[in-house]
RNA sequence: GCCGUUGUAGCUCAGAGGUAGAGCACUUCCUUGGUAAGGAAGAGGUCACGGGUUCAAUUCCCGUCAACGGCUCCA
């Protein structure tokens, strides 16, 4: 080799001198040993590289390890290519898709052929995993012309792999290969398969070939690995923690709802208190909505069919919805009602508008039915009848940015308040690829997608920019937040919409005596009640905050002697606006204090003798124990207090 | 809708080709107890539903329904 120098710059700034042709792993064995041992990959100008890849420039370099993010994702994508070998050995034969990293570890698709596939296949796969990590296997790289490629898949008969080089410009191609497998693979990977210590395949799953329904519906393996077997037995104990959480488990728990085969999946019935619950968020909503300039607007919960054929939703969603309900005699038909809006353009059409009348803000908890694919039912988050925290604003054309930008202030304070702050604001635009899934004008779709970009910034809001996720009359700014297994929700929703104003022929008189086109603006900061409780529900693990709590205070009489006592408390207290049940049940007060902390109720009440003397309580805190002794108005302050600080997002006195 | 998994008491779960079991919850009785489970007795199941195989099916097979994990979809 030659004797040329290359110099890299390290992250703490410093600048280190290299013969040319250093890999990541040299530059680690020339700081220490220990570090080389745990190197998984390099990062050179940005790119992350094989910690095995010679560099033959100046550059700045950082080396990744199991500490990196991008570390992780190397290790997992390297992961993928050891399963894909593991599977290789157990089903000669196997068809690959594509494998890639993702946020918890990895997956591999793959096309069994006419084999039945089951879970029960698994632990076998894991185990050949882990022997072919124990070769230590070196994963190493090569360029390949397209040519070679083809024919390389060819021989091995891989359809998938071929369409994908198919999509790849010659010179761009690389292959890896470790042990006695070889991907077509852009890489980067880990140094060998010695790393991986621990694997667990965690479920199957059916994945459409290229995500598209058309194609051919491979088997997903979704797996995680670690290089100590020691994390992975914290990430499966973690996985048990979220489960906790669940929403379905916790609603079933606290009794807030329910379903019943008998009415029907994806129908949630809520029980009292989560009725409770339900109505406390519904109240607070109004209470900023009319502090907002909303109206309050009430609609039936069917419409015409022509309504939804003026908006398109039909057209859009009618054949693959809950068929139309008709009249016995005449044969109308009637759809259930999917959405609110058209029922509020109508609604704007009642009368003349002026432009002095702008905007108009009608708001509704309308609630909406949507015949939504078996298999996407899910809990309260994804279900066929539920209801929205709707509005539409109608102003004219100057003022969507401002009205826009005041619905972003609401979705703000609302998430504030209730202590979500750990959303992501989606711009949600059009897919340029697949123009004939929207409907309206070019012209408008460009002004309102603007609108939406350029308000989110000047907002401050920090976005992420999806394409093909707008609805099809309009681009949207959604509020993403995660459950409790970290799977994306929408929530909140903004959309600017150019198209239904057109459609409903909606107008009004400007000042220059001309009739104009108003613009409207579709928005739900909560989303729908159900999916807003679903998430509340996992965020908080059923500890909501005090002024939601469906069962605020239980009172716990010490023995049946002072149930009196426990229901003049009880009285008092309702004469102040305060909801509290007395637990006269014949337990001790242990069972009582245990059943009303499993229960997550906020405060406990405990009335004995000595408290039915001085006209006391005994007062004890969910999860804290015993706070002391509080006469009845004394508590009845306390109480109110508590209640403006948990609406004002504080936590504790 | 598609792929995979599951379905036993109100809940959490055992069980096995010969018509079912535990803990908690529930009911009754005893107990009147001071800050996270007092004691005893009792009641409770068409083993998701519909077929089939078998002398016999809740158990094995097929279908349906529902739930769960994904994919696709999400106004």
């Amino acid at each position: 080799m030659s004797n040329e120098k290359i110099k890299l710059t390290l992250p703490d700034g410093s600048v280190r001198e290299y013969d040319k042709g250093v890999t990541g792993l040299d530059v680690a064995m020339s700081i220490s040993e220990g570090l080389a041992r745990n190197v998984l990959a390099a990062k050179f100008n940005g790119n992350v590289i094989d910690a095995f890849r010679a560099i033959t420039e100046d550059g700045t370099f950082q080396l990744l390890t199991w500490n990196d993010k991008e570390g992780k994702s190397t290790f997992w994508h390297s992961s993928a290519h050891l399963m894909a070998e593991a599977l290789e050995a157990l089903y000669p034969g196997v068809k690959l898709g594509i494998g890639p990293p993702i946020e918890n570890g990895f997956y591999y698709d793959v096309d069994f052929g006419d084999r039945e596939f089951t879970a029960a296949e698994l632990p076998k796969i894991e185990e050949k995993m882990l022997e072919l990590a124990r070769q230590k296997n070196a994963f190493s790289r090569r360029d390949v012309s397209k040519k070679d490629a083809v024919a390389y898949f060819e021989e091995k008969g891989d359809p998938y792999k071929l369409e994908l080089i198919a999509d790849l410009a010659d010179g761009t191609i690389s292959f890896y290969e470790q042990g006695n497998f070889t991907d077509l693979c852009r890489g980067p990977h880990i140094p060998n398969t010695g790393f991986i210590k621990a694997t667990k395949i965690l479920n199957i799953a059916g994945a459409y070939w290229r995500g598209n329904e058309k194609n051919k519906q491979l088997t997903r393996l979704y797996g995680i690995t670690f290089p100590k077997q020691g994390e992975l037995k914290e990430y499966l104990e973690l996985l048990e923690e979220a489960k906790k959480r669940d929403h379905r488990k916790i609603g079933k728990e606290l009794e807030l709802f329910t379903f019943s085969e008998k009415v029907g999946k994806g129908l949630p019935l809520w029980l009292p208190k989560g009725a409770i619950l339900r109505e406390r968020l519904e109240n607070f909503m109004r209470k900023a909505q009319v502090k907002a300039g909303y109206d309050q607007v009430v609609s039936p919960h069917i419409g015409s069919k022509e309504l939804y054929v003026t908006s398109g939703h039909y057209e859009k969603y009618g054949k693959d919805s809950f068929q139309p309900i008709n009249t016995p005699e005449e044969g109308e038909e009637f759809l259930l009602k999917p959405m609110n809006c058209p029922h509020h353009c109508e609604m704007y059409k009642s009368k003349p508008r002026s432009y002095k009348d702008l905007p108009v803000r009608y708001a509704e908890f309308g609630t909406v039915y949507r015949y939504e694919q078996s298999g996407e039912l899910h809990g309260l988050t994804r279900v066929r009848g539920f209801t929205q925290d709707d509005a539409h604003i109608f102003c004219r054309p100057d003022q969507v940015k401002e009205e826009f930008a005041k619905v972003i202030d609401l979705v703000l304070y609302v998430f504030k308040s209730l202590g979500f702050s750990d959303y992501n604001a989606q711009v949600s635009l059009r897919d340029p690829e697949t123009p004939e899934k929207y409907i309206g004008t070019e012209e408008n779709w460009v002004i309102a997608e603007n609108a939406i970009i350029e308000v989110a910034a000047a907002k401050g809001l920090k976005t992420t920019v999806e394409l093909g996720e707008a609805a099809f009359y309009g681009p949207k700014l959604d509020f993403m937040v995660k459950d409790a297994l970290g799977r994306n929700w929408q929530l909140g929703t903004i959309q600017v919409d150019y198209t239904l104003p057109d459609r409903f022929e909606l107008e009004y008189v400007g000042a220059d005596n001309q009739k104009h086109r108003p613009v409207m603006i579709h928005r739900a900061p909560f989303g729908s009640m159900e999916r807003f409780v679903a998430i509340l529900i996992e965020s908080t693990a059923g500890e909501f905050p005090l002024w939601l709590s469906p069962e605020q205070i239980a009172i716990l009489p010490i023995s049946e002697k002072f149930h009196d006592y426990a229901n003049q408390v009880r009285l008092m207290l309702q004469e102040n606006d305060i909801r509290g049940n007395v637990d006269e049940r014949d337990e001790k007060i242990g069972r009582k204090i245990r059943d009303a902390e499993i229960k997550k109720i906020p405060f406990m009440l405990i009335v004995g003798e000595k408290e039915a003397e001085s006209k006391t309580i005994a007062l004890r805190e969910h999860g804290k124990g015993d706070i002391g002794t509080f006469s009845g108005s004394e508590f009845v302050d306390y109480f109110g207090k508590r209640i403006k600080m948990s609406l004002a997002g504080e936590k504790e006195a």
